[in-house]
DNA sequence: GGAAGCATGTAAGATGTTACATGATTAC
DNA sequence: GTAATCATGTAACATCTTACATGCTTCC
């Protein structure tokens, strides 16, 4: 059996939680992990389409009188032994950003230093809305010990939302004192800069 | 014209600094900005194969004496003028993250909270080491203001280690207090713990 | 009557990765 | 002689997104 990717692992771990359509599936998705794991429509139906035939959930037809049918699909026996082994496994997959906004700051000798600290005030701004939003979805899911892992994924965003905004507000003293990069003609320079810098771990690209 | 990707124009950036080959591109970007914005090496030939019939950037034959001759990539003055417009634009692109262990940590209820514990442990260990390499970046970074906006990338990356660190061991404290969540048999019920949390953006998947 | 929610998907394409192919030079 | 570095790519495939198609119900 091909190694399943991260997704493909998301989807068994929902219905851990209780048996869902594809349909609820993206709902939750979309409320919970999506801060962190991002999963869109489509491709929630197809995870489920994968993964049925390999006998790890299994869709049953749940009739709705006045909504649509939806086809619940619950986590078999199977589909249990993966999502465990997965999480046992101590190789943790490893962490991807992608924050584009840094790297207009990396460029900031582009620009001049007014434009990079305006950059860094919004920065700072989605930041603080990003902590108020977090700290209100704690208030939400306070109490219940079923969310008390919910609670501890939120807390993380909470956390480097507050590290953003810090990180914005100092970096925004940075550029008055950076004198601009002119750039220069001799090429492979830039590489210098980072020459000192390790590579990140062979075998990659 | 097509709107380009952001790693369309993150060469461009890097080429603003100094002309540079494919290998020197792909060199720099392993050593600095992989670390919020990862390219591959095919996608940086790609990436250079798109641009040049797009007049950003200009390709000129290199020949080296000892080693194997390279295309040296300059931006042209189109290319100047696209990546200060992407510059300016104040609309930020989404930031996105990426974080497994985040997804394992939040079905902890399938595991006992010792594991769930030792998950934490090694995030936060990984955290530390990655918070001392960017203290060590950083030293090696001092001084020159040609390097300043670097810093403040390298600075993010320390602030973020930083919180994440601060964060696991926060977390560990809390799985002891947690009752595992049993899995309910009516379906949505996982929906239902998040119901009440905002949906992310309209107009998604 | 229209918008929004419920519900399941398909089609097309963007984006990106891994592994492979090739061949020279340099350092040990 | 063997490994690493320099150098440029191709081919195959994995992954994921956007937009579209469909149709029913409920709320205002």
């Amino acid at each position: 059996m091909a190694r399943l990717s991260v997704t493909s692992h998301a989807i068994p771990g929902l219905l851990s939680m209780s048996p869902m359509s594809g349909y609820d599936l993206f709902q939750t998705v979309d409320r919970s992990v999506s801060r962190f794991w991002q999963i869109s429509k489509s491709q929630v139906y197809a995870e489920l389409a994968r993964l049925e035939p390999l006998g790890l959930i299994q869709g049953t037809e749940g009739h709705q009188d006045r909504v649509a049918d939806k086809r619940v699909f619950t986590l078999t026996a199977e589909g249990e032994q993966a999502l465990d082994a997965w999480l046992n496994n101590c190789e943790l997959e490893e962490v991807q950003f992608r924050l584009p906004f840094l790297l207009k700051v990396l460029f900031g000798h582009r620009q001049r230093p007014l434009d990079t600290a305006a950059l860094l005030q919004t920065v700072r701004r989605e930041a603080a809305e990003e902590v108020q939003q977090y700290a209100d979805l704690l208030d939400l899911l306070r109490g219940g010990s079923e969310s008390a892992y919910a609670r501890a994924t939120v807390l993380l965003g909470l956390r480097m939302a507050e590290a953003l905004a810090y990180w914005a507000l100092e970096a925004e003293e940075l550029p008055d004192r950076a004198m601009p990069v002119v750039a220069r003609r001799e090429p492979g320079s830039a590489a210098a800069i980072f020459r000192a810098v390790p590579a990140r771990r062979p075998g990659r690209g």
